[in-house]
DNA sequence: CCTATATTTGAGCATATGTTCATATAATAC
DNA sequence: GTATTATATGAACATATGCTCAAATATAGG
């Protein structure tokens, strides 16, 4: 089964040598819809930042408002909301308005399950 | 509980503006270590991009090498030599030696535990 | 209305990232 | 040894990222 020592053919004539031609089949029939992986490349990408991962696991704990974040961070309030839009637009954090004050806090329980099994992989 | 309109004396004598001053302590109560942080920000941010994605998730089907890779992301061969080094370094994929072959896979199930997530959170 | 507070927004800038290209290893075959 | 194959590596470059600063909203209170 193992087509060893192929050469693949591109749509624009280019050759491609290939070891496993069987392999990168499977691989291009299990791949799942180009929009699909950029999404979710985006939600590990907001993950992928020690000051973000620092507010989404603070926002654990409960909601709360930038000032509070900015303080925990020890970083101006306009930086805690640059990455706190980051996270919204990559729908892992959600705000709700009281007078002034906007509450941030996690989406959905999805996020903390990420987080733990993320930290099980750091962790050994 | 809820202390509003406090500020906080920083050591540098800066006064920072917070809101909820018992949030705050409980955050960084909570915190984990920075050294461990870093790493868990490293793991994600391995995930957030759509090559090493597609990576990732072709080596879920079984090991493959580096041309076999190549063929399959229509990348040169060079890319993804790049790439495999940084989930190397990340502790998300391992390669093994057959002659001039290297052939690489993922290095634990916390990987796929991870993407499956992921997915999962980005599907709805 | 005006002022203060809480947050957002956009420009600017230094650093990080992802790719390509050329070159360097490493293993095999001759 | 030389040649070939498979991969790694480093420089170069364009783009993305994260922060700061200044200015713009948005809400509340007088």
């Amino acid at each position: 089964m193992g087509s060893r020592k192929a050469t693949l053919l591109e749509k624009d004539g280019c050759r491609v040598r290939v070891v496993h031609l069987n392999r990168v089949a499977k691989a291009n029939n299990d791949a799942i819809r180009e929009s699909e992986l950029d999404r979710l490349a985006q939600v590990f990408k907001a993950f992928g930042d020690p000051t973000r991962l620092k507010i989404v696991m603070a926002l654990i704990g409960g909601e709360m408002c930038v000032c509070d974040l900015s303080a925990f961070l020890r970083l101006s309030e306009s930086a805690v909301s640059h990455q706190l839009r980051r996270l919204k637009d990559s729908g892992l954090v959600r705000h709700r308005r009281d007078g002034q004050i906007l509450y941030y806090s996690l989406k959905d329980e999805h996020v903390t399950g990420l987080l733990n099994l993320g930290l099980e992989h750091a962790r050994e």
